[in-house]
DNA sequence: TAGATTGTTAATCGATTAACAATC
DNA sequence: TAGATTGTTAATCGATTAACAATC
């Protein structure tokens, strides 16, 4: 069957707004609860999970940490993915040190720079920065899946290529372009300016209407 | 009019794209180019754009250059925005650091946190990290509208109400919970784990079907 | 049983796309 | 003029929501 894109970035919602519900005490939550948390339908809630199974009991509704285990499983979080991060600036060395990544089943295992000035210096969880000319190698003898590109606009098609040839499977990519891999590649682009774009959108037009 | 919520989204992407485009020494840019290079069709970029107005000039395409101004005063950004980070964790630092947002016209003038040990260290290019207790002081005195939350879950809806307080109109929340403030405060939410969790729902799908 | 809530259908709503007249 | 590309309409496609029978 066919998901629809907005239903798989729901499910990592659902996920983490269940791993807090599990922390206050909660064993049972209705769709009803987990919408109103989430400010949307209840209706979208089932919708969603219906696409994958039947999980709640009617009169009653989800048992929180089954429902926890079914979407670690639906996610692809009920094992550990290991990463590599190129590009040791702020964003390289906030990702790799950032504790909700390892939480979430994502271990950064090694951190790459171009900079002779940086190799070495230590990267935090992820040991000392390694030289590029290490990147095929850590990638392939430690089964590394997913790269991420940390380093600055005109350096990201090479980076993404010499990931793709070491052998990744999927690129999370922070740098503001688009990147050109071959499509069995997975890519997911991270801008972190366009949420701040979109806030000084809304401010500017509620501004208008004052 | 009604503007769809994807469009401001790409309205940003398009931003980015021009502003490349322009450091390669492009002058004119049709709506099929800009299409091809964002992997979505031309109709589309035309009529996000005519939600707005008429920027370009038929069997011509849109001057690079006047399409960056304009999506400028559209996006919000024909002015600097001013911020304010609380948390200077790893978040905090990186987003305080990345010269990205300072190029994208947003100006982080303070660090705030609560940790009696991290004030007084240097955040970078927002000096020291400065106490909760000036927070209410420096977005009143300096006109900041927009305030950036970095601190870990427990912490977020307590300083979202503080911010509120102090005056903010809009935020950008890194923590990983959903906060509850009033509806004509603008929230963004950017959750880093989605990405990487969106990747590995993915990878795992291809794999079974390999 | 009575009350509650699921899972699912069908209706509605919103976004994307193709197509083409307008026009540079 | 001939060729190209816009701006916009209308058709299509996809996502959300209301409603309700099923059932705990």
């Amino acid at each position: 069957m066919k998901i629809p894109k907005p239903t798989v970035k729901r499910l990592a919602v659902y996920y983490r707004c269940l791993d807090n519900m599990l922390n206050e005490g909660k064993t049972y939550v209705s769709s009803k609860e987990l919408a109103e948390r989430l400010k949307i339908k209840s209706s979208q809630v089932r919708k969603d999970l219906s696409y994958f199974g039947e999980f709640g009991k009617r009169g009653v509704g989800y048992n929180v940490k089954n429902l926890i285990a079914e979407l670690k499983k639906i996610i692809g979080i009920d094992r550990r993915w290991r990463v590599v991060v190129v590009g040791a600036g702020n964003i390289g060395r906030a990702i790799t040190n950032y504790p909700g990544l390892y939480k979430n089943r994502f271990d950064v295992i090694a951190v790459f720079d171009s900079d002779p000035a940086k190799i070495g210096l230590s990267a935090g969880v992820a040991g000392p920065v390694k030289p590029m000319s290490d990147l095929k190698e850590v990638v392939s003898s430690k089964k590394v899946e997913i790269g991420v590109i940390a380093v600055p606009a005109e350096a990201a098609q090479d980076v993404a290529e010499q990931l793709v040839d070491a052998g990744v499977k999927g690129i999370v990519n922070f740098a503001p372009v688009t990147i050109d891999v071959s499509p069995e590649i997975v890519v997911e682009d991270v801008d972190i300016t366009v949420s701040f774009k979109t806030l000084a959108y809304h401010l500017r037009k509620y501004g208008k209407n004052r």
